[in-house]
RNA sequence: AGUCUCGUAGCUCAGCUGGUUAGAGCACUACACUGAUAAUGUAGGGGUCGGCGGUUCAAGUCCGCCCGAGACUACCA
């Protein structure tokens, strides 16, 4: 005779974990459970590659298991759901690991190592850790096909990222321009943000600082600022360097401002000089005092102690703009433009909190000063000049020194930190530049300014904002597109899609594609040497015929390389229309762009699988799940480039999940020594404990702090419990040799309690799919925890236990092993998603003994369906009071001392209306026999046993009684026994308050014993 | 600096559109059970809901400010 399994004296997740992972590998379970499903029932799902070039740690188990739970649910609900693995493998991070493996920098390849070389050792350390990765992969449960991954050095993958951005090129969305960018002279390289942020690299540091007086010329003032002599606007800068390359002047056009008169403190001149009016104290400290006296002001000798100033006007800084001023300091003009330039604009970012609420714009060295001289109208022209080429170029040039040409200052490095060791001189430009101001009475304060800058991590050298010259995706123009598409995904949790996600897109800046590296997609674009005339390439074919007609045009001998990345790619030139020949652009490719083009670059889409994406097969994603911090990584980059190519989104459901901290909310880090090694916590706990913690103890979307002590928490409390539960079963069923071969009871032949958890049992299944299906992995978990703790172990089993054991092989018997049986099957297939391991082998052990379904896995059944037919909510209601009842007995017996051991005659139950009788009734035995007393007696008001006190129904009568409510709430609770019964007879009652009088209803009191 | 999230018992978390005495689990204490026993159950103590102010008859819940934690973006004269 079959037996259910009991091999296992208690429980050991670990070993259970062994066992089950072994059954799906010998018998191809994730492939059967995908294949076994319809190709057009499909739930498309992508996965989010990680690199293999760092270690996997506990929060890819988090991130994964997220991923796992609603696969795996969608399987059993029916769907396809292919699930392609994949490996991100470009980008800064493998790069940086290669230098550090290999001992060199950026400036050595070419030199000390050629490009393939660096770029064979690339590729080589990519997949250092893949193996780890497919370990931690099969250990934790995580169904994912490792067998035909997408790889996207693959050249596969490159072309039809080519042919994506082939897309964007014939739609104008791909432009090349310039952009104020962090940019290291010292290494010769611009620098990501994601190096920028590298811990260290911002640091205090002390600038010479200048507020500088820029005369105005006097025929631009507006009216109110005539006839008080020369008048100067004060700027605050922390860069005097930049100062040479001013060309405009910016101001909040709603800020207020004032005219001043004083003296400057150098050279003792009287001035006129704007600025904010809220930063006139913060300027005019220390040395100088306020007056409201002109003669005070005009009688100022340089000996006095204070110099006087004296406000004279005020204005908003809109009547300020168009104010045209003398340059500051003359050394070179813009080439373009020139008339336009040193001008009052207006910007919106101009703040009161430092300076002068003057904003000295350099647009070559500033972000923002690009940006609002871009949008003045007329364009201010940034200060560039031509070189010696004939190119357009800033006064500084890429090794941070001055233009030979610029009198004294030329050839100097803009920061004494550029210069080799023991070189620098004595005065920085910095502080040159405020001495040469202050004899020309154009400094009006010179200070030494502590504050944070950010420096180059490589060579420990503050950083330079400097224009480079990239390549951009036009994304402003598709930005209500995106935005409009991004209204229809469905975010976990809400506030990333709405908040966090739509004020990104909100402020959209086009995207910068360039990355001056060596590892990565190329770009595939080839330029004439005058940048006149361009192509881009969209797929490999392309560029072999334009390769053959470059050959036979130029008389090369070229062929198409093997490998599309550099420096292969670099020594293909192409031929343009006019004959001439066409160099590519060498930049490579953000590595975010592989990312985003997972979706058709995994499937060589459009070279193959057409279909895929143009019947929508594998496209969009019907759900993605990565980390908050993929918000304006993977998450965006799918958005846009699925918008901007396909005008679709790329996903319907996206759960964002959060971090994974310690145990004390600290963040884990290998310098803090508090990072949890998967490994590790899998083998000690098992799988399925750890995904069930990490689900069941914070919304995924929440950080998580992460304690060792809450998986054991979950194993003891749930696991073990339910493992009771089984042993329990199995213990007796084995006995009996209950193999549900007898039919099935009906319902309504079972005794209330069987009804009762099968009512319950129907009740959580539908609750569970519901959770599921909303991406609520938590609620879903959460309640089954409290069905097997509370309902199925701590009532159904213990009330049950003697049915199991006790007399013959009765119908009784049998009726209460499957109503056991049933719960415990239907169990295993509700944790099936968040615990696939433990539920399989309970879902086996109970199928493998009674073959009462088809089905060698779990995960190869249908999700449970609830039954309405069996769900009986006043019999969980009455249940629910048998609970309390028994609850409350006891608590009186402890308080009174009378132990549970001692049995007691009868117990009194005030009844409030007759429904609750029967209610009662039903289950009167079970609460009899929980508390050891003989009878119940049903007690009404009639018999005067019963003080009743009625109490305020706030909410109803909150809106009738308005601020009168409390003393309202004060009358009914002292209503008395006969007021009570009037109410209750005729449904109303009448109070008075201040004069006022309510009528109330049975509806606004509620009786209270 | 900006945007967003979070702050409820010693710990981890629930608290729906504002409504009566703010709830679980763990831990702790006491006890019961001894045919789920390296298991199970029951009871109990424990909270000025981060702080201040406002709206309201009524605020853990709504609004403002502040404090603290975290994430992202930016680094700005």
């Amino acid at each position: 005779m079959a037996r259910y399994n009991d091999d296992l004296k208690q429980l050991n997740l670990p070993e259970i974990d062994k066992k089950i992972r072994s059954f799906w590998e010998t018998n191809d379970i994730f492939k059967k459970s995908v294949e076994q499903r319809p190709v057009d029932n499909s739930f498309v799902f992508y996965e989010g590659p990680p690199s293999a070039n760092g270690k996997p740690g506990i929060h890819h188990v988090m991130g994964r298991t997220v991923k796992d739970i609603f696969c795996r649910f969608q399987t059993m609900k029916g769907k396809r759901v292919e699930r392609k693995g994949g490996w991100d493998t470009h980008g800064l991070p493998i790069e940086l690991s290669v230098e550090k493996v290999l001992g060199i920098t950026k400036e050595d390849i070419g030199t000390k190592i050629t490009v393939d070389e660096y770029n064979a050792k690339c590729r080589e350390t990519v997949m250092q850790y893949k193996d780890l990765w497919d370990d931690i992969t099969r250990k934790m449960g995580y169904w994912v096909d490792l067998d035909n991954p997408y790889i996207t050095f693959n050249n596969e993958y490159i072309e039809s990222v080519w042919w994506l951005l082939g897309q964007l090129y014939k739609k104008n969305l791909l432009y090349k321009g310039y952009t104020i960018q962090p940019y290291s002279p010292a290494a010769g390289t611009g620098l990501s943000s994601h190096e920028l942020n590298q811990p260290g690299c911002y640091k205090d540091v002390t600038d010479t600082t200048i507020v500088a007086q820029f005369l105005t010329k006097r025929e631009s003032l507006p009216d109110f600022l005539h006839g008080h002599g020369d008048v100067y606007i004060l700027a605050w800068t922390t860069t005097p360097w930049t100062l040479p390359s001013n060309t405009a002047l910016t101001v909040g056009p709603k800020i207020d401002y004032v005219l001043i008169k004083t003296y400057n403190q150098y050279t003792f001149k009287p001035i006129n000089v704007i600025l904010a009016k809220a930063l006139v104290e913060k300027q005019f400290a220390g040395k100088f005092e306020k007056t409201d006296s002109v003669d005070h002001l005009l009688s100022f000798n340089q000996s006095d102690k204070k110099i006087p100033y004296y406000i004279v006007t005020e204005c908003k800084g809109q009547d300020l703009v168009g104010i045209r001023y003398e340059q500051l300091l003359k050394y070179a003009m813009p080439y373009q433009n020139p008339e336009d330039a040193f001008r009052v604009i207006p910007g919106h970012f101009v703040t009161t909190e430092d300076g002068t609420g003057v904003v000295h714009t350099a647009p070559t060295f500033g972000a923002d000063d690009a940006k609002v001289a871009k949008e003045a109208n007329p364009e201010v022209p940034p200060l560039l000049v031509m070189d010696e080429m004939g190119n357009p170029v800033p006064l500084v040039d890429l090794q941070g020194k001055f233009r030979a040409n610029l009198e004294e200052i030329g050839g100097k490095y803009v920061k004494n930190e550029y210069y080799p060791d023991g070189e620098a001189p004595e005065r920085s430009v910095d502080v040159e530049l405020a001495i040469k101001l202050k004899e020309e009475n154009k400094a009006f304060k010179v200070e030494k300014y502590l504050h944070t800058y950010p420096h180059c991590w490589r060579t420990d050298k503050p950083v330079l904002y400097y224009p480079l010259d990239s390549w951009f995706i036009r994304s402003t123009a598709m930005k209500d597109k995106m935005i409009e598409l991004n209204k229809t995904i469905n975010w976990k949790p809400a506030h990333t899609g709405e908040k966090r996600f739509g004020n990104w897109l909100e402020n959209l800046n086009d995207w910068n594609l360039s990355r001056s590296r060596y590892w990565g997609i190329p770009l595939p674009i080839w330029r004439t040497e005058d940048a006149t005339e361009e192509c881009c390439i969209a797929s490999i074919d392309e560029l072999t015929i334009e390769i053959s007609k470059a050959n036979s045009s130029l008389g090369l001998n070229q062929v198409t390389p093997e490998d599309l990345h550099r420096p292969y790619i670099d020594s293909v030139i192409l031929v343009s229309k006019s004959g001439k020949p066409m160099k590519r652009e060498l930049d490579l490719i953000d590595v975010w762009f592989d990312s985003g083009a997972m979706p058709y670059a995994q499937w060589h889409y459009p070279m193959q699988n057409r279909d895929f994406i143009d019947k929508g097969i594998t496209f969009p994603a019907d759900f993605i799940a990565e980390g908050v911090d993929q918000t304006r990584g993977w998450f965006f980059t799918l958005h846009a480039i699925a918008s901007m190519v396909f005008e679709s989104v790329a996903f319907k459901n996206v759960v964002s999940n959060g971090l994974v901290l310690d145990k004390d909310g600290v963040k884990m880090s290998k310098r803090l020594g508090n990072v949890i090694d998967p490994f590790e916590t899998i083998a000690e706990y098992g799988a399925d404990a750890t995904r069930w913690y990490m689900i069941s103890n914070a919304q995924p979307w929440d950080n998580l702090k992460f304690d060792l002590e809450g998986i054991d928490e979950v194993r003891r409390k749930f696991f073990g419990t339910l493992f009771n539960t089984y042993s329990f079963f199995s213990l007796y069923a084995n006995i009996d040799g209950f193999c549900y071969s007898e039919k099935r009871f009906p319902l309504d032949q079972r005794q209330e309690i069987d009804k009762w958890i099968i009512s319950l049992l129907n009740s959580l299944v539908k609750e569970v799919s519901d959770e599921f299906s909303d991406y609520e992995p938590t609620n879903a978990t959460r309640k089954i925890m409290a069905f097997v703790d509370e309902h199925l172990s701590n009532w159904y089993v213990r009330l049950c236990r003697r049915r199991f054991w006790k007399g013959e092989y009765s119908d009784d018997k049998i009726a209460a092993y499957q109503t056991l049986y049933e719960c415990l099957s239907t169990l295993s297939k509700l944790t099936a998603p968040v615990a696939p391991m433990f539920a399989d082998w309970l879902y086996k052990n109970l199928n493998d003994a009674t073959g009462l379904e088809n089905h060698e896995s779990v995960h190869l059944a249908d999700y449970p369906i609830s039954d309405p037919a069996a769900i009986d909510k006043d019999l969980e209601q009455r249940m629910d009071y048998a609970q309390r009842i028994s609850s409350l007995v006891l608590s009186i017996r402890k308080k009174e001392g009378l132990r549970v051991r001692q049995p007691l005659k009868k117990i009194l139950l005030p009844i409030l209306d007759p429904s609750f009788i029967s209610q009662i009734d039903a289950v009167k035995e079970l609460i009899l026999s929980e508390v050891n007393v003989k009878e119940i007696e049903y007690i009404t008001d009639t018999e005067g046993f019963i003080n009743k006190k009625a109490k305020a129904n706030f909410k109803t009568l909150g809106k009738l009684l308005g601020k009168n409510m409390k003393a309202g709430a004060q009358m009914i609770q002292e209503m008395d026994q006969k007021s009570i019964t009037e109410l209750e007879k005729t449904d109303q009652y009448i109070i008075e308050i201040d004069g006022d009088r309510y009528m109330l209803s049975n509806e606004g009191c509620r009786d209270k014993l």
